[in-house]
Formats: structure tokens, C-alpha cells, sequence
DNA sequence: CGGGTTCTTGACTATCTTCAACGAAAGTGG
DNA sequence: CCACTTTCGTTGAAGATAGTCAAGAACCCG
């Protein structure tokens, strides 16, 4: 899961991603805080997430860390590259996983449209990364988090009376790792969002989005 | 290219990335300055790099501008999203591209290593931008800079009395644009690399590392 | 050689980080 | 179930890094 705002174009044309072919594999359930893998293990399966969440990351030697991706439902996780995983991935949230083989990637294991499906999540992936190059590269830490906002918002939000909510499933450290911010700089733009009458928020993981146009210009970058 | 450093493993895994399949397509030229196609437009080939470089972008709205990778022989770009490219592409040296239908990529064209090496290219894309986003999210500009010219100096840079030379195709802007930099602030790095001994500069496009092991050291955050 | 672009450098500013303190929430053990 | 401890989140003040603005130097091309 990406947060960068697509364009029209390209939100259309990254529609196509879940993906219900059947599976000679049965499918795995983690519970938050659980490892699917490590960065450097051998790749045995990749993940289609049915439900719950995930954090790919990666480290440095320092421990400096980038938070690489979410991977919500519909995602599908632990592309190769190699033969081994470049990121660790952990469970955020309980979580029913389906396992392919890698031969499904490269052949569809005799199932073409298996195959397909694998093939454009990858694709996808590829695309929905370089939106993201701008996001880490362009963007201000006031449009990365609206933009991170707005994003799961229209993916995943709910209406409620005064406008759409989420529930974060990451702590704040975890999305500053994925903008390339410090959780300070995170929490104050929560609060200048709160205070701005854009969001308004019930406990930590709660977000209710009051004003998603507002939102959405912010994460553009045009000022409200 | 992507200019984070690999590890150990990572750099071992991304070893098989050139292919040499035939195709049925003829090869073509572009001299620098022409588009290989825009952001939007119908994806109809992927090409693998011959020789030249090339240089893909995205736009924001605004302006501003983020280089997604640049191109050099044995790379892979082209690959789609929903059927339409989601960068410009334009070549910084006069290039040959060898074009492969997209059908190669999703079933080969009949030919399985051509099919494997297409998603290969795919698969190893994925895991250097992964590598990419630590280094837009979590690096300083000093650290930004020297990766640039270590990786490409290790990829691409000839032995030299004192050092290894290479020869940048691409002008500040663009390097700026690709770090999630300024030109001022990169050029401001290169003179720092300049003035402390670990580069030398013969003209704007021609650098001697004259200390890889220091540049190294930088790029991996070690102050000199 | 001349004009225009690109690069470099300097001074200043803004943004984000760092450091520190405090409060709230969550986990633990009696 | 409650007190204690620990972690997480928020806020403030100070500092550092990179950006902005501006000018001059180097380079490129005709």
C-alpha cells in the first residue's frame, strides 16, 4: 500500500489487483506481531492478503529504517528478486494469507490467468512505488501525511455521520518510517490537521476525515 | 539504476540481469533528447538497453519533478501498469533499445528464457527501488551523493591512474531531482567530496574517485 | 568570440530533527 | 482488580540540515 494521490489515469488503471484464483495451497492465518518472513530468507511462497495488515521494512546497520510498504487486502506480498526477501514483513494486524508457489509467478502452474494476476500485481507494484518516489522525494511533511491519510481513506475508510473513518493499525513510529519523517514531526501534523478542522481524532488509531477535499489539496500540496 | 548500496546478498541476487534473447524485433536508435514514450501513453513495448542512457520522470501538477531511475545498458524499462506508462522517458545518450512485445513478458512469445529473464527484470526493479526508498526516506544529501557516484562508479567506472573515472550523462538538476535534492545542495556535496580528497572533478561531467573506500564509508553514513 | 545555459558559492531562511519533558495508554505482576 | 512499569504519543524549545534567493564563474554552442 502506496499513499501517493493517483492520478485519474493512473487510479483506473490500478484497478485490476485482487485477484480470487483458486489455490492448490491452503491458506495461512498470522496473529499481529508475527513474521511472514525475513529479509535474506529464501523465497518459498508469495502472499495474496485476504484480511488483516502487514509492514514490509527494511534496515540499515545503523538502525535506520524504512517502512517499505502496508499490505492491506487485496496486496500481494514477497515478490523475489534473486531467490531471497529484501524486506522483513511482519503482521500488524491478525491475518489470513494465500500462499502461491513461485512457479505460479513464472508459469501460472498451468492456471493462465493465475498467472496473469501475479504477473499485474507485480506491475502494479512497480508503478505504485514510483508514485511513491515522489511522495519520499518532493513532497513536505505536511503533504505526506495527508496524503497518507487520504489515501487509506478512500480505500478503506467508512462513513460515519460528518464524514469517513479509519483506524490505523500502525503506531506513529511506523508511518514516519514510511514517509521518512520522525514521529514528532508526524504527531504535530496530526495535530495541525486536528486543530485545521480536517480530521478530528477518537483515541490514537482513530481518524475521522471531516473534510476529504480538504484532505486531498493538502496532499497536493495546495495550502487550504 | 538505482543508487543505494547493496548488500552482500542483494548484490549477488541482482547479478542475472542482463538477457541477450533474440527477438523478432528490430532494434531501435534514439539520439539524446528524444522520448522514448510519456507518462499515459499506450504501453506497446518494453525495451531492454543496449547502450546510451535514458532518464525516466514523473510530474507533479506544480512542477515539481521526480527522476524515477536512469537507464543504462543492460536495464529494463517500459514495464506497464494497467496498460499506459506511468513516467516520460527520454534519453540523456544516444541509445539502442532492443523492444520486446509485451506478450513476451506475459508468456514469453514461445520463448521461456526470454519470458524468465523479462520477469526477472521485473522482480530485481522492485527490490532496488525497495533500496531506493531508504535512501530518499532515510538518508542525509551527503550520504545521497556519495551512493550515486559509488554505485555508478562500481557499475560502470574505468581504471584510472589514482582512481576510477566515470562520465555523468545526466546534469545536476537531474541528479537532484533523483536524490529528492536540490542542485545547490548537491553540487555544495560535490565540492565537499572535491575538497576533502575523495573525488576530483576533470569538467562538469567527468569524475576520478580517487577514495572509493571513503565514498563508501560516506554513502553507508560512516563520517570520513 | 559572445550569449545563454549550467554550475558553484554565499547569505539567509524555513523546515524538519533533536533533545527533553510530560501525559496517556497499555502491559505486567501481585 | 489495581498499582506499577513501560511504551507510545504529544508538545515545546533549540539546533541542524537542506532550501531559497541572488550573484558570479564555468561551460557550451553557434
Amino acid at each position: 500500500m502506496y499513499v501517493t494521490i493517483f492520478s485519474e489515469r493512473s487510479a483506473k488503471s490500478c484497478a485490476p489487483r485482487v485477484l480470487e484464483a483458486p489455490s492448490k495451497l491452503p491458506p495461512v492465518r498470522l496473529k499481529a506481531g508475527r513474521y511472514l518472513y525475513h529479509e535474506g530468507d529464501e523465497v518459498q511462497r508469495i502472499y495474496r492478503i485476504g484480511s488483516g495488515v502487514v509492514r514490509l521494512t527494511r534496515l540499515l546497520e545503523d538502525g535506520r529504517r524504512q517502512v517499505i510498504s502496508f499490505g492491506y487486502p487485496g496486496d500481494v506480498v514477497g515478490f523475489p528478486a534473486g531467490g531471497v526477501h529484501h524486506t522483513d514483513c511482519d503482521v500488524l494486524v491478525d491475518t489470513k494469507l494465500q500462499p502461491y508457489r513461485l512457479t505460479a509467478l513464472r508459469d501460472g502452474d498451468g492456471d493462465p490467468v493465475l498467472h496473469q494476476a501475479l504477473l499485474s500485481s507485480a506491475l502494479n507494484e512497480i508503478s505504485a512505488m514510483q508514485d511513491h518516489f515522489m511522495m519520499l522525494g518532493r513532497k513536505s511533511a505536511a503533504e505526506r501525511v495527508a496524503s497518507f491519510l487520504f489515501v487509506i481513506t478512500e480505500r478503506f475508510g467508512e462513513d460515519r455521520e460528518g464524514g469517513r473513518q479509519i483506524t490505523l493499525p500502525m503506531c506513529r513510529s511506523d508511518i514516519a518510517d514510511f514517509l521518512g519523517l520522525t514521529t514528532e514531526t508526524v504527531s504535530r501534523s496530526f495535530t495541525a490537521l486536528r486543530k485545521s478542522g480536517v480530521i478530528a481524532l477518537d483515541g490514537i488509531q482513530t481518524v475521522i476525515v471531516l473534510d476529504p477535499k480538504a484532505l486531498q489539496a493538502l496532499s497536493d500540496g495546495y495550502a487550504s
